[in-house]
DNA sequence: TATGAATGAGTGTTCATTCAT
DNA sequence: TATGAATGAACACTCATTCAT
């Protein structure tokens, strides 16, 4: 079937409790993320990613109810690991601090398997999984709280959220697009970015 | 029969002389861009772009090798409006003028047909397709030879010049996708992202 | 998928206005009947009737919605098949006339094609088609017009043609289940349970 | 594997002895009625009963050789379910008692659980239950039985019986199809049809 | 003996592309 | 040159059944 349009269930069928089917789930994803960085969209089917798995067909579908739930799955597993590492901005002593760190981590995420990463941005955006892909949100609350410890007067720290956003993961998958390495390099460059477009916002309003 | 083949020609099959063909090769490509729009990745096939556009599918294959050929020929559309545009910002005195009329160029472009901008967006990205699209190294140009005006000493134009672009195109996808409308707010946060990045970069190097 | 379930389209893709398209759909709908009659239930599946017809399972797909719709479409015509034939009876000049041909109409339907005709019958019931087939209808009304002229003070027509139709139809889908052939005989005892059945309702109410 | 192959045995695996056993068999089947029920044969599935019944899908296939062999054991229950109801009729002074009180049974059984006796009523007549299913023959005998003391002198017991048995079938199940709740009306058309049928055959032979 | 994870053949359906008319 | 019927590889997904634990 379809191929298909209605509606399906995005989250995992069954939440894996035995220890072989945690590492079947695991196991799955991860293959789905292998097919994904080496065929392209093309290439990533569900038959082809249970093969990589070395699973049968039937076992992915005893676990992810669909296609998309896989694919949210991935999204999942990657913004986790991604949102961990970014928390620890939290922890920095100031604003500034906080921000630089996050833009490490950006940077890590997106250069570390870039093109995954950057197929994923694009899935994110698909209308059939917004809603199941948590990113957004948890990442943008995450970026307003720095920004008010950095810039405590920003007139809408909401805002320059959704841009910073915007910024760092447009030029972290530029420069993953176009087959940047040096790190240190790119980091310069966002900051230069980031905190010139704080010092330029939110200041009175209108 | 196959749906991933050889490598096929992605450039339209006859240049159009005829004023006939001319309209016809038109209307599919505006077709194209109404099926994307519309119905998004999902919908967009060559029969429902031939029935949109009023022609049978073996008129559409006269004139396109392959769907890849038809979107190729659609986002060169795109950019050469875009591109028109923006090349207008040559022709302000100065640098600065230059650059803001290119934002505002990217701004107009982007949310004009927002869902389209940032469909194509993707497409580009395919691997696919890289190669035959133009856009990159010719928005490129036009902006390196902008920042060359605006920043004569910056030592990196070309760097700068696709972290710019990443800029630009990311804040306004983002944008576009929340749904913003104020298009006079959205230019100013550009601009202080353009001049926040241009200000704290290219000085020295190391 | 039904591998699906949300609710299909189960009218014909296009009305073959053709004179290939036509011979085409035909086609597939006698292979459809072919497959039914010699695989039962178990083998009734699109590729077996394409492969049957001669056509691809595309040019199924191009004509049929979906498996579904095949069914309907095959349903359809043997009703029409039939209704044509039962409908005669309503230029007899007895009501007794009338009923005895309809009686005939209805064995010499179940008998020419018997397991066709059962498979059917089972077919028509699933929730899935109901609304679709037309049959229960038209038959009943056919029906419930000939009693009245039968037996013109019949207390309850509507339910006796509902009856009656039950009773036909289980007896002769009986008939042909045991293997019967011998059809005088099974007209003679339809005729006795339809006219016994009349002869003791009706006439009062309480 | 293979959902088609050889031949598969029909009858339970074991004849449960214990107690314990009998219980689980006993679940089983009433899951498999509730699952046909409720969601009809797209839903009646081995892993949906299974899981319905409280039982592993390990444990339904130690009790049951396949799906079929479940099958006809529900039919079994349901048709010894019915044949002890129907036997009583042997006990009745008259024929023509032992008749109504036979049909009476037949309602019964057929609006109790109307879903469940129609569906079963179909899957009875699937080829590959053939042979298995007792009901057709048993019940066969004890209407021959009663029609032999209902009309001595009848030329034809045995076809009057499966016609008896096909109309009252007939009527009964389109009855509940309809939705139809007074029983007392059913059954007064079916002694109707009955008797009427008897009363105009098998007196010479022809 | 019970469990349920795993299997994989099978099925419905789509859609890019071809080619006879 | 235009048409659109036909093609068939590819893909998502199901479910009866097995077997290691």
């Amino acid at each position: 079937m379809s191929q298909q349009s209605q509606p399906k269930p995005l989250r995992p069928r069954k939440t894996p409790s035995q220890p072989r089917s945690a590492e079947t789930v695991a196991s799955i994803i991860e293959a789905a993320a292998q097919v994904l960085e080496t065929q392209g969209f093309e290439g990533f089917n569900t038959n082809a990613v249970a093969q990589r798995a070395g699973v049968s067909i039937g076992s992915l579908y005893q676990y992810f109810p669909g296609k998309d739930a896989l694919t949210v799955a991935l999204i999942h597993r990657e913004t986790a690991r991604f949102y961990q590492d970014a928390a620890i901005a939290l922890t920095k002593r100031s604003g500034k601090a906080a921000l630089e760190y996050l833009i490490g981590a950006s940077v890590r995420q997106q250069l570390q398997r870039p093109m995954l990463a950057r197929l994923l941005d694009v899935e994110e955006g698909r209308p059939a999984l917004r809603g199941e892909v948590a990113k957004p949100e948890t990442m943008q609350n995450l970026l307003v709280a720095i920004i008010k410890r950095a810039r405590p007067r920003h007139a809408n720290p909401e805002v320059a959220a959704g841009d910073l956003l915007a910024i760092i993961r447009g030029m972290a998958d530029a420069a993953s697009e176009r087959g940047e390495s040096d790190i240190e390099d790119l980091e310069r460059r966002l900051r230069a970015a980031v905190f010139g477009y704080l010092s330029r916002t939110g200041i009175s309003k209108g």
